[in-house]
DNA sequence: TAGATTGTTAATCGATTAACAATC
DNA sequence: TAGATTGTTAATCGATTAACAATC
């Protein structure tokens, strides 16, 4: 019998990020059980947005109770991918390669980096928390040797449209993309974006419109 | 007699900027008109999309021809409120704070930084791209007098939710905020959100969840 | 047991797509 | 004029909210 899978929709994943965040929080400030209601008060959602999220996975409260904050922290942190470790690597170490790869964080969360990559010779070779900078001819071998998942691209966006073949090519699973630009790979490659330029603009527009 | 004015969609305004950015490529290679159509293919989104947006701020369009590229580029920037500057601080003078200083298509955009601000003495009077980074105690100062619009956080969560209230009491308009946590501010200040870690998320679950 | 709160169905709301008359 | 393509209304689709029976 073939199981037929529910398709989860893009809303939902963005929120869930979120709830994994708070629930963190609760976590640390001692708090051990939590009903959608008081959730919802604190996350300004609906409560009933937040049990429909969560029963597109399973049931992970008690009627009566709420929901245990640890359990429910781990079941989503089970939905997310990060009860396991990936394997990263990030293309351009200029500022904000730099930044990624100092955020301890991502670490913490299982994104392991495991190499950094410029074209710029003079830096090579040169270390970012204990971490080699390479030469891009190296690239290729390197993904393939240390199983990379995960490809960082912060640099350029013609470079990022030609280095995002390139290691499509080699087999990672999902590109972080950073640079200005959208690209065109077959789809068995994931792209997330993070179009900072955007932003500021939606930033902008609000200030302009705003009543 | 009131306007009514129409209520524009997030969803919209979400889109608003990826237009404006494959209409600037457009120019860039030469392209002076283009139909709904064609920008539909290209970029992935239906035609009908397209012509509800744009029709969301007025018809820019013309039966028959399409739109003028020039035109349409220059009336989203009008919408998008990057027809003129926009003056900015940067807090955090870390790796995530210059890669946004150095970055000089925001300031192309009208995103004009006028100081940089951090906590750590021993850069104080050093310049980034020529702009001076100062201390806390100076921000308040400086955001009345320089006319602040807007504030990049690019500092941990505890200093962004303290210096979040300080910098809305001296009176900015919007806060960019890098910080991994949601910031509880008053309705009038504007919050636009760039949560990293969450974008991670969101790339591990779809790896681990691609069919 | 009584009260609380989930899981889930139904109702509503909003966003996207389709269709086509208007018109360049 | 004939062809192309917009602006806009109508139809569809999907997401959010409300409601409540199930149950801890």
């Amino acid at each position: 019998m073939v199981m037929e899978e529910k398709k989860i929709s893009s809303a939902v994943i963005r929120r869930l990020p979120r709830y994994y965040r708070y629930l963190g929080e609760l976590i640390e400030s001692g708090v051990q059980r939590i009903s959608s209601k008081e959730l919802s008060a604190r996350m300004k959602v609906t409560a009933s947005q937040i049990r429909q999220d969560l029963n597109n996975f399973g049931g992970f409260g008690q009627q009566g109770y709420g929901y245990n904050v640890q359990y429910l922290y781990e079941e989503i942190g089970k939905i997310l991918g990060i009860d396991r470790n990936h394997n990263m690597v990030i293309i351009g170490a200029g500022n904000l390669g730099k930044a990624i790869v100092n955020y301890s964080d991502f670490e913490k969360r299982g994104f392991v980096i495991k190499g950094i990559f410029d074209n710029n010779p003079k830096i090579k070779g040169t270390k970012i928390r204990g971490i080699e900078v390479r030469m891009m001819n190296e690239l290729t071998d390197f993904i393939k040797d240390n199983e990379i998942e995960i490809v960082a691209l912060t640099i350029p966006k013609e470079a990022a449209r030609q280095i995002a073949k390139v290691v499509a090519d080699a087999g990672v699973k999902a590109i972080w993309n950073f640079a200005h630009t959208d690209l065109n790979l077959p789809d068995d490659v994931i792209v997330e974006n993070v179009h900072l330029s955007e932003s500021l603009m939606r930033l902008s527009y609000t200030i302009a419109n705003r009543k």
